[in-house]
DNA sequence: CCACGATTTCGCAAAAATGCGAAACTTCAA
DNA sequence: TTGAAGTTTCGCATTTTTGCGAAATCGTGG
């Protein structure tokens, strides 16, 4: 996954409204009427919100009738959430001394 | 975690320059001047990018002579990236059928 | 075919993010 | 103590994002 995709996945979790349609979604599938109520704010800024995420890979959606249903297409953005929550640990390796020359 | 919080290292995440900046410092902590190279951006941008990543919690800094250097405090970060190579799985659980009433 | 419900697209104004150079700091060495 | 290196803070202009309501779409049931 290049760099510009990875940015847009992040990119569009990094908003309260969509991040918490995600968590919506991981429960199941939700038509856009659902997701206007979660969202807590107007169809067409939830509908942009959910293009957003569609574009970015992160949803996916499917028509039935007359309503459209999105569910999550990436599998391990569920996780990320929760694994954000494990405390930090050491990662310090190649720690280097104060090198004269900046440009190491 | 608070979805505020969630959110602020998402989005932090969700830019080319800073998206790199974390990738280099998996491998270990690097000074600000490697960075403004790493990002090739000038240094004041790259100051603040790193603010960002500090703020949200993602890096950590530690000012050593007169150097800074910046390590990555968010033990999970560097999965997250390999974890969004996995391809799609299901989890159309929970699947409705287009409802009548909207609101379910 | 027509009206209606569900959703997206459009145009717009307000708010936030980006990048930059200048200036302010801090630390180390002469 | 003077100065240079490394870094952050400060305005500023430009670009992007966000939210909204109006209008356009699309499928369904008369």
């Amino acid at each position: 996954m290049t760099l510009k995709q990875r940015t847009a996945v992040f990119k569009a979790l990094g908003h309260p409204a969509r991040l918490r349609i995600v968590d919506a979604v991981t429960d199941g599938e939700l038509c856009v009427c659902d997701l206007v109520e979660i969202a807590g704010l107007g169809w067409s800024t939830v509908s942009r919100h959910l293009s957003v995420l569609k574009q970015a890979g992160v949803l996916e959606d499917e028509k039935r009738g007359q309503q459209v249903f999105y569910r999550l297409r990436l599998p391990c953005v569920a996780e990320l959430s929760s694994c954000l929550d494990r405390p930090a640990t050491r990662n310090a390796k190649a720690t280097r001394q104060n090198s004269k020359r900046c440009g190491s």
